[in-house]
DNA sequence: TTTTTGATATACCTTACGGTATATTTGTGG
DNA sequence: CCACAAATATACCGTAAGGTATATCAAAAA
């Protein structure tokens, strides 16, 4: 029981960058293999399929990326700390971020967008998850008369593209300042969200 | 000499869609002699391999998003209305867009990143162009005292990253009015460029 | 009309993919 | 410390991937 989930856990591990940079069709089984030094008999025996371990590796990916801003940005008590703070991450965290593939929703949102229909819907879901909180935040700054009255779905919306669009950008022309270049720019955008 | 080239021609129209929904790796063999309806040995007889069919079949797609809005933006004589013809193209051809598969260029950018340097390279190029086009547009437009001054390279950035991340954004949760808010969101701040 | 040359199809090769049945090993409760 | 269950490794399968050598066919030149 315990030893399992350990292996499991292990698996998820090794494998989860290699399928964030190489995709759930060109990860092959014996990239899963290589990675963890276990045999196809083992990996088999801990998931159904290729597609669970993708799956897995999707959440692993996600769940390392976000874990710690969320952290971050629950300390903060006002709308435009929060914010700021979840704008800061990118900065503070787009090294780590490249070095795991880039963007896990974008990357598997990409990659997933024809054929892996499972994977598909658990992107979808975590893009979701992300507008509703980025609302979330706006609304309860609207609310508490901290922020000026907007959009908060349209906001989120375009922030999230803006930021998703950066990553692609700098990562693809491999000139990280145009990423902290716009982030500063969102930063600025919160600024004169500000009411007082 | 003619037929070679016809036969050539056909084969990268027929699979372009498929390259960019499946990326080059779940692009299949099988896949372009089926779309073709012509056999391996033909297809091998007008390409190198896969990876140049590949390669092809972006610079196809990526003519076939650009040929036409190019052509509406040189009619434009002023700055701000070249780039709205640019930003209106997005809102007239996104349904054409994400039936091909979506924007080539964000497609054709996460899959090659691992793996295909040579597509990562043209992909690169045909953003650097892009950027390059943005930027000489804003430079003219500030120098005929028509927009004000701003950095036109970190603009052409931004503006960028905004429409990439739109496109991801809409196509993966299949809601276009996200593009085409932000594209709003996009023309209005070219109006705020405005000096007049 | 025949010849020749270029284009396409056929048949085949090697490799390795995803997956599974079975044997072996390892850790753990009695 | 032994027996048993769970976990891992071994050995194998069918399929199809990318690619190629060769045969056939079609079109243009002689």
């Amino acid at each position: 029981m315990v030893r399992s989930e350990k292996t499991r856990q292990f698996i998820i591990e090794k494998t989860a960058s290699i399928f964030n940079k190489k995709g759930y069709i060109g990860t092959y089984l014996s990239d899963l293999t290589n990675a963890t030094g276990l045999t196809k008999g083992s990996i088999y025996g801990n998931f159904k399929d290729k597609n669970e371990v993708a799956l897995e590796a999707f959440r692993f990916n996600y769940k390392l990326q976000t874990e710690k801003v969320l952290f971050l940005m629950k300390k903060e008590k006002s709308a435009d700390k929060k914010l700021l703070a979840f704008l800061d991450h990118y900065k503070n965290e787009y090294v780590a971020i490249f070095k795991n593939g880039g963007c896990a929703i974008l990357n598997t949102a990409v990659d997933s967008d024809d054929g892996n229909e499972l994977l598909k819907q658990e992107v979808i879901g975590k893009i979701e998850d992300w507008v509703y909180r980025v609302v979330t935040i706006l609304e309860e700054g609207i609310q508490q008369k901290e922020l000026k009255k907007i959009n908060s779905l349209e906001y989120a919306h375009r922030m999230i593209a803006q930021i998703e669009g950066s990553i692609l950008l700098s990562k693809t022309l491999n000139q990280s300042d145009i990423l902290l270049k716009n982030i500063e720019l969102l930063k600025q955008d919160i600024e004169l969200l500000k009411l007082k």
